[in-house]
DNA sequence: GCAACTGGTTGACTCAGGTCAAGTCGCATC
DNA sequence: GATGCGACTTGACCTGAGTCAACCAGTTGC
């Protein structure tokens, strides 16, 4: 599409180290960005420290909403991490020229919300093995999509980040794994598990929250 | 605003009976409504049977989302219900033609998202006295705002459909109810409760998830 | 009036997942 | 190659919420 080639243009580069913060909730969203390397996580927290792992974004995933005034959620960098950087007023003088942005902004709004419905559905109605089995699922399709097609699955986030997307506890995510590699549906390796049929214990388990994140 | 005065005109009513089904998941989205009175309860099913419920519609909010080819939610009536019935395509050329419109549709989807995302830190953090105490403090918040200020705040839904809603069992929500009317901080009656001083045990307890539904 | 239902409550018991506390493993750094 | 550290695992125990079942209160229909 022309727009998006035009928009490009407008975006600046910008790095991350692990673990650094790329912006905070409630902060002033001055600028959206648009994640071209490395993997972030989102997450909103409690005043007592307890968090909310809202979704791992990857290249190609968009961090921010235009038009809203803050951001309502909070993102870091998890490694190395490259964004493009597209100024608030620049984009919204932008976007008002072409309806056609507007309508691809719409759709991903969409897109957002339903993902985060399937979500709830799932940390509302999933045993800690059906949760950690579809999120493996997911990220493997979702890393499938990008051709970061390798036979063993990296994880590169902790297991601390899985448990608190989850609605889990960390131990729990680890003896989780250890089951699942038990039954021999995954095997776990440094840094990433190996997937062995863990779709089919899905299936027959007869949950199908909507293989995607 | 101007464009929302001709927007009824494109309008027409329609009624559900309680408990008739107003559309459903999958469904082709050839309408979208706005609730004007009564109250729906949105939600999605797994294959075996299990629910979530996303939200509790109020007179005011809309169902459905312009652009959507599909509903990714069913939706039925909680009693009586009354909706302004909205044929996708007069939609679709009506927003078409106003900027300022798709602007509050994406700043509509925008506040949706980012009430997806405070379910997603209750379901996923909070123990069962703090779901079913949030629940009350925001519908009975949600539904000042409408100024239906009664005293005592009704409680259309099911026990079972506040059970989905914050991920617990309907026996878990009614022994939940009985102990915070034991804590002395409501009042359960027919169809509904009476608050009194939930809201300062939230703060006591040191949670704030952002008390808007 | 009484039967049949539906929605809600309550009790006794179970168990999945949380908690607490040792370990282990990998990997930097000196 | 010792040492320290952060990420992860594993075990023993505990508990909050789920399960199963009985019971109660309104409502509807005959």
């Amino acid at each position: 599409m022309f727009e998006l080639r035009e928009l490009q243009k407008l975006a600046s580069q910008v790095y991350f180290r692990s673990g650094k913060t790329i912006f905070s909730e409630r902060e002033l969203a001055d600028a959206v960005f648009g994640l071209s390397q490395g993997v972030v996580r989102l997450y909103k927290l409690l005043p007592d420290g307890r968090r909310q792992v809202l979704a791992f974004a990857l290249p190609g995933d968009f961090l921010g909403m235009p038009f809203a005034e803050r951001h309502n959620f909070s993102a870091d960098a998890i490694g190395e991490v490259a964004l493009c950087r597209f100024s608030r007023a620049d984009l919204a003088e932008f976007i008002q020229s072409s309806p056609n942005i507007m309508r691809l902004i719409i759709e991903f709004a969409i897109r957002e919300l339903d993902k985060a419905q399937d979500q709830l559905l799932l940390l509302g109605n999933g045993s800690a093995e059906e949760k950690v089995a579809i999120f493996l699922v997911n990220w493997r399709n979702r890393l499938g999509r990008l051709s970061v097609f390798s036979e063993t699955v990296p994880l590169p986030m902790r297991r601390q980040d899985i448990a608190d997307f989850l609605g889990l506890k960390l131990e729990t995510v680890s003896r989780t794994l250890a089951k699942l590699e038990q039954k021999n549906v995954i095997r776990i390796v440094p840094k990433g598990v190996f997937l062995t049929g863990l779709e089919q214990t899905l299936l027959v388990t007869g949950r199908s929250y909507q293989p995607q994140m």
